[in-house]
DNA sequence: TCGCATTTTTCAGTCGACAAGATAAATACA
DNA sequence: TGTATTTATCTTGTCGACTGAAAAATGCGA
């Protein structure tokens, strides 16, 4: 049998129309922080007894991911959680680079007041995980921050695609993170920081260049977490 | 009654697991062709009897349409399909032009040798369209040229994102068509022509400024139609 | 021991039915 | 006659069951 670990799942009821949302957050979750490997065999019987609802619901949440690319379903078979394609990463950097630079163009392009409040919260957020040097976090916090500075720039088919781009780079240094201390560039904070100003200044040359300059950053960093990383041994 | 019109519908058996696909690509091109209009009411029962199926796989193929953004539910309540937002046309077409740019880019960058080949024929029936001023065909030929050099680029991330903008885009088209001659452009043809060759000579730079080009005439034709369509008469 | 055909088992796809929200209709009341 | 309240209807969300297709298990002959 295969992890599927924990956990509680509320025993009692759930509202109705709520059920499917539940379901597809916490897979969604499972799959991205791999407690789901790829290629994990995923059983709707076995999921419907788990969340102690029919097989219906959950059917539904998987069509979600699958909508997200998050499954593969092999016709008439089991559908799996989809496998990470490692020989083609070099798209994922390229359109990553890509929406880096994009969104934080038109964040200085077209925010308004209350956005810079936001984005400055994020990055507070994002410093204070660097600080206590807690890698997850700083995924997390990291992409929370460049999310908000997408949705500042208001261009919803960028702001679908980096999200997209930014989970999948969630699971992708999942894979490849061995330890909690790896090395925490702290220049990070600085960086943005540098992108911020540049954004309330409206500069969108130099937001562009700031953001090109920080997404090749962590690209790098991603691609040294690859090629040095003890990989697979995905503690936590 | 909304008007739900046509048509046959396999009166005769269906193979287990090709229900969905079907009703999905079904829906979906008469959502495209706006047979099916923004905001219309979509009735899970009228259309489990017109296929005659159970809602189930009706159900499955909405999810599908909702995940693409085609389809918009009110919780507990209908499905419509979704409008599209002209206020925020610019978005749409500074996505269309970035990604006319970057998959042409990539395809100077990466074709292969068959791909050429692919390319030219797609090409080959913009033309005839062209000819034979059928305006319609031209957008789907169209479509299908540059899919044919996205998909020559070979980054999954930008084809997504293209092809999803290339269907919003005939959804558009579709809207603000009046009469079938409208105008034809006719300069479209050397210009796909002028593009073969930039990325035959691998020439990423020629090939980048011409999409660019390109992208800005197709914008501007569009934005042309809206502007002076008669608009709002869908013939045909 | 291995390869192939056959049976068994498992699980995805589909179905019809029911129940809960929500809306529209009907009724009561001021 | 207009507004509030109850009732009826309609539709979605969920359920359990059935069916069939593909994989796993079994049997058989070389």
């Amino acid at each position: 049998m295969i992890a599927m670990t924990k956990n509680a799942t509320t025993p009692k009821e759930r509202k109705r129309g709520s059920g499917v949302k539940f379901v597809y957050d916490i897979l969604r979750d499972e799959i991205l922080d791999l407690a789901l490997p790829p290629g994990s065999l995923i059983d709707e019987n076995q999921l419907a007894e788990r969340f102690s609802m029919s097989r219906t619901p959950i059917r539904e949440a998987l069509v979600r991911l699958l909508g997200d690319g998050l499954v593969t379903t092999l016709p008439n078979r089991s559908t799996i959680v989809s496998n990470i394609d490692f020989l083609n990463l070099h798209t994922f950097f390229d359109a990553l680079r890509l929406m880096y630079r994009v969104t934080t163009r038109l964040a200085a392009e077209h925010h308004r007041a209350d956005d810079l409040g936001r984005i400055k919260a994020r990055q507070a957020e994002f410093a204070a995980a660097v600080k206590a040097e807690d890698a997850l976090a700083m995924i997390s916090t990291n992409r929370e921050f460049h999310a908000e500075i997408a949705e500042a720039g208001r261009n919803p088919y960028y702001i679908g695609l980096f999200l997209k781009l930014l989970d999948e780079g969630r699971r992708i240094m999942r894979y490849y993170y061995s330890s909690y201390a790896d090395r925490l560039p702290p220049q990070y904070v600085d960086e943005h920081d540098a992108i911020i100003a540049a954004i309330e200044a409206r500069d969108v040359e130099r937001a562009d260049a700031l953001a090109s300059a920080h997404a090749d950053q962590i690209v790098r960093q991603i691609q040294q977490m690859i090629a040095g990383g003890s990989s697979k041994t995905i503690s936590l």
